[in-house]
DNA sequence: TAGATTGTTAATCGATTAACAATC
DNA sequence: TAGATTGTTAATCGATTAACAATC
């Protein structure tokens, strides 16, 4: 399928990037109720955003589709896939074992997926040695000698602020590829390792905006 | 204070609400070091965004700096907090009572910043009964009576989605302002009711993606 | 006053939308 | 073939950045 998708020169928008998960999810969606073939104008539809720009964004990567017909559904599900890096196994640690963290790693569809927890640490000794997610939660003084043992691609900073700069270097010094950080505080990209911060209390905030500006 | 806000004659771009927490964020953090005056410049490179972006971002909603001084961050984070309405009572139902409604409830910041949860709800008989958060978590079937019989702004959804349409619709039905939604599935804003999905599992697919980008 | 920094207008840039020839 | 819908170019729109007069 590499052969398929565009060499990209530039790189993507982020706007872009961020919109092919949820083209993703709806095509799974329509596969599960076994629908073969959408148009981008369907799909916009459903969405509620417009054809041109889910053309405009496909168009990053390559064509997809065929002219009078439109998209072949499991094949465009697959290909945002293949783009997303979805089914191509990640191995992933879990730093905090708290109720954020037992979420995440009880959240099956993860897996599905391909991106598999293979560790999970914790400083709470009343939780080093409990079993979460079927693995044993291990003390974070473990921490380094694991990653330097083991080829983790994402590491998940589900731990409160004040631990979590400390957490997120000795991840980039060890040779994890991305941190997912559910820590409110603006981990920053780097050379070697790239972050997606999931901010849940701003979200909040923007909620809070949205309705008193109503 | 109110009479120093502009009133909004266009509705304000998400994108410079969505940014209006994290300067919050980090004047609430200079409030602590006993910082008391910024500009914008020195804001924006802490914040890796350009002056320029920040001072058209608190214009669209007035004038709260001084020329030649710049800002003062009490003031200021005083101002961006009475904008997206941090610290006006919201009151909460958390519908969901799962490791990650958990998670939320037990997230004391909220509190702090004016976000109450008034009443918990799942639907699992284990749970019902059992404390959370100081409710004593209640029974589904009990969350439409609740609704009208209390002034409620905001409905936390942290259930699968199956059920998430259903209540959504009954948050909306019953005079509830916002929905939270941890749910993966686009509950859409209507006429009543604003919504703020936060997707998770998006947020791991887009990093994903980052990472094969690399 | 001189220096600094805002508030705000103007210029630029990029993203979204529209349009349409290509073609299934 | 005729109709439909893509891929892609061109036009539009909005957001970001730059610039600078106002003024603390």
């Amino acid at each position: 399928m590499d052969n398929a998708i565009k060499k990209m020169d530039r790189p993507i928008p982020l706007g872009v990037v961020k919109r092919l998960p949820v083209y993703y999810r709806f095509l799974t969606g329509l596969m599960k109720k076994e629908i073969e073939r959408i148009s981008s104008q369907e799909l916009a539809d459903k969405l509620g955003v417009t054809a041109s720009q889910i053309r405009q964004d496909l168009n990053h990567f390559g064509s997809f589709g065929r002219r009078g017909y439109g998209y072949r559904v499991k094949e465009l599900q697959e290909v945002i896939a293949y783009i997303l890096g979805i089914n191509q196994r990640k191995n992933m640690v879990l730093v905090g074992a708290g109720n954020l963290g037992k979420a995440i790693a009880n959240y099956s569809s993860f897996r599905e997926k391909g991106f598999f927890i293979k560790a999970v640490f914790d400083n709470d000794p009343a939780k080093i040695g409990t079993v979460l997610a079927n693995c044993k939660i291990k003390s974070i003084d473990f921490l380094e000698e694991f990653l330097c043992s083991n080829n983790i691609d994402i590491g998940i900073l589900a731990i409160p602020v004040e631990n979590s700069t400390i957490i997120a270097k000795m991840f980039e010094e060890n040779g994890v590829k991305g941190i997912w950080s559910f820590a409110p505080i603006n981990i920053k990209s780097r050379r070697n390792i790239v972050v997606e911060n999931v901010h849940i209390s701003e979200s909040l905030m923007t909620l809070s905006y949205k309705i008193q500006s109503e």
